[in-house]
DNA sequence: ATGAAAGCGCTAACAG
DNA sequence: CTGTTAGCGCTTTCAT
C-alpha cells in the first residue's frame, strides 16, 4: 500500500490535521512538531496524494492542450512553450492530438472536462463541440474562433500575408500563386489569403484539403507548375508546404530563386535550422504561447473577466535565399 | 456549482448508487430506471468527476511522458505516437519537457507521482532520480538505462551505426568522421559510436555537449573542416546535426555528395519531408512508441512481470542523395 | 498550538 | 433490481 498522510501522522505521533498543516505551511506549528512531522515524511518517503487534494480543493492544476498533431514543427514549438510557461505557473499539461477530426476532438474535450481540468487551450479545427459551451469552463483558442465568449490568440495574419506578397513583388515577381488550407474554415489564418487576394491583380489560390498529407501537397504543387508554367512566385501558408515547393521545383529543374521565389509561413526553429535558405514569415510562437497561457490563467482565477478578446501579435519577414 | 451524481439521482428519483450503476453499466438495472437516469444526465448535462472516481479506484489512467524537449522532430514524432497509442488504451498523457536538466526532471517526476500517474515513460538523460526508485511504480525508459528493474525500449543502435558507416565506405569514403552527443552518458545510443569506432581504422569522434544548441553544433562542424580538410564522409548521430553539416558545407562550397557524403540518424517524417535528399538511418519510431506503451500497460496491470528487459527494434538505411 | 469530525464526488460491499 | 452505508486521502471549520 502507498503511504498516506495518516501513516505519517501515526509515526510522528500527531493528528492528520497537524501533518496537513506542516505540509501546507498553514497555521501555527511548534518547531518540534514540525521537525517530527518532517522526519516522518522523510522516513516514510511520503508523497502527498494530489488527487485527494484536488477533489477537496476543486482545483486540479491540470490544463488540457488540444492540437491537431504535435508532430509538426509549428505545434511542437507552440506546445513546448505552452508547457514551459504553464509549468512555471504550476499547471500540468495534458496533451491531446485531435488530428483535426471532429470526433476525436470531441472525445478529448469530454475527457478533459471529466478529469476536471482547470482550463483548456485549443488549437484545432472544429466547431460545434458542446463541451466547449459551458461558460464556466476557461478556454483559450489559438488562431480559431470557437465562440464569442472564447478569447482568441494569434499573430497578425493579414500583416503576414501582406509582408510575404509585398516582398515577392519587391523581388520582381509578376505572377504570384498562393497555397493555403481549406478555405471553408473560419479562422484568422484566412487573413493571410485575404491579404494576398487584395494585393495581387489576378489572385490564384490553390487549396490543400489535408495539410498533413505531404504527398497530396506535392501533387497539388506539380499541378500548379503544369497549370501555370509562368509562375515566378509562391506564397505558401506554412513552411512544410513551402519546403515541398522547393523539392518539387528541384525535381523539375526550376531554379530557386532565379526562376521561382518562395515564401513560407511560421518560421519555427526546427524548419529554420533544417532549411536556413527559406524566406518565411515568422510567427512569435513563444509570445503566442505566453499570451494564451496568461489569459487562461486569468480566466481560471477571475471567472468574470472580459472574454470577448482577440490578441493579435506582430509577425516578421525573415529574408533568406529562396527569394 | 457543478452538477454531480447526487443531483442526477435526485432528478431521476433514484439513489446515487443506481446512477453510478447506470453510468458504469454494472449490475442489473430495469429499463425504465436506466431511461430515467439517462434522461436526467442529459437534462443536467452531467459529466462524471473522474478525480473522485480515481481517488476511489486508485487508478487515474494518467501516464507521464518525460522528454528532453517536444520541440524536436524525433521526440515530437515519438510523443505523437505514444499519445495516440495511450489514448487508444484509455490513458491520458501528461507532457513534461525536462530539457535534459536534472532538477527539472526530478521535479516533474515528483509531480507525476503526487498526481498518482499509473505509469511513466522516460526519454531523458539523468540518473539518480529518487522518485524512479519505487519498485511499485511502472516505468519504461526509451533509449536509456535508468536502473536494472526498468525495461528499456529502443532501436538497434549498433546496427544503425554499422549500416551508416558501411554505407559511407561502400560509397567510397576514405576518411569518415563521427559526430555524437556527450560520451559520458550510459545510453544505448552510444552503440552508434561503438559501431563506428569498431569499423573505421582511425576513428575520430567529435562530441557535442548540447545537442539542442545548433549554433554550437555549427561551430563544431566548422572546426571539423578546419582540422580535417580531407574528410569525405560524416556520420552524424541525429538528423538535425546532419542538416547543419549540409548547411556548413554549402557555406564553405563543399559539394555534396561529390566532396563529402553525409549520413544522419532518426529519419523522422518531418525531416524527410523538409530534406528529402538526406541519407539517414531511420528508427521505427511508431514501433518504439507502441512497444513502450504496451510494456508500460502490462506493468500497470501485472505488477509482477519480468522487468529486466531490453527491446531492440530494427532500423533501416534510407538512401538519398547526400551519399 | 493541536485535534476531532465532517465532507469533497464517487463506488462497492452488503442488505433487502 | 435498488438503496444504505462506509470510505478512497486529504483539508478545513470548529473546538479546546
Amino acid at each position: 500500500m502507498k503511504v498516506k498522510l495518516e501513516d505519517v501522522a501515526k509515526l510522528a505521533g500527531v493528528s492528520p490535521t497537524t501533518v496537513s498543516r506542516v505540509l501546507n505551511n498553514r497555521g501555527y506549528i511548534s518547531d518540534k512538531t514540525r521537525k517530527k512531522v518532517e522526519d516522518a515524511v522523510e522516513e516514510l518517503n511520503y508523497y502527498p496524494n494530489d488527487i485527494a487534494r484536488s477533489l477537496f480543493k476543486k482545483r486540479t492544476n491540470f490544463i488540457g492542450l488540444i492540437v491537431p498533431t504535435i508532430n509538426n514543427p509549428f505545434f511542437s514549438e507552440l506546445s513546448f512553450y505552452i508547457e514551459k510557461i504553464s509549468s512555471n505557473l504550476g499547471f500540468k499539461v495534458i496533451l491531446c492530438n485531435s488530428l483535426g477530426e471532429f470526433e476525436k476532438e470531441k472525445s478529448y474535450a469530454t475527457m478533459l472536462i471529466r478529469h476536471q481540468v482547470d482550463g483548456i487551450i485549443v488549437c484545432s479545427y472544429n466547431r460545434g463541440i458542446e463541451a466547449y459551451d459551458n461558460p464556466r469552463l476557461p478556454i483559450v483558442a489559438i488562431d480559431h474562433y470557437l465562440s464569442p465568449t472564447i478569447p482568441v490568440v494569434g499573430s497578425d495574419n493579414y500583416q503576414g500575408g501582406y509582408l510575404a506578397v509585398k516582398h515577392l513583388i519587391d523581388q520582381g515577381c509578376k505572377k504570384i500563386i498562393h497555397i493555403n488550407g481549406p478555405g471553408d474554415l473560419e479562422t484568422p489564418t484566412q487573413n493571410r489569403r485575404k491579404a494576398y487576394e487584395e494585393i495581387v491583380d489576378n489572385p490564384i489560390t490553390y487549396e490543400l484539403n489535408n495539410l498533413f498529407n505531404e504527398e497530396e501537397t506535392a501533387k497539388t504543387i506539380r499541378k500548379i507548375f503544369r497549370d501555370h508554367p509562368d509562375v515566378d512566385g509562391i506564397f505558401a501558408s506554412d513552411d512544410i508546404t513551402a519546403a515541398v515547393c522547393l523539392n518539387v521545383a528541384d525535381e523539375l529543374n526550376i531554379s530557386i530563386p532565379n526562376d521561382l521565389k518562395v515564401v513560407g509561413y511560421d518560421g519555427t526553429d526546427t524548419v529554420l535550422s533544417l532549411l536556413p535558405h527559406l524566406t518565411t514569415i515568422q510567427q512569435p510562437i513563444e509570445e503566442i504561447a505566453n499570451t494564451a497561457v496568461l489569459i487562461l490563467n486569468k480566466l481560471i482565477n477571475d471567472f468574470e473577466i472580459e472574454r470577448n478578446t482577440e490578441s493579435v501579435l506582430a509577425v516578421q519577414l525573415v529574408k533568406n535565399s529562396t527569394t
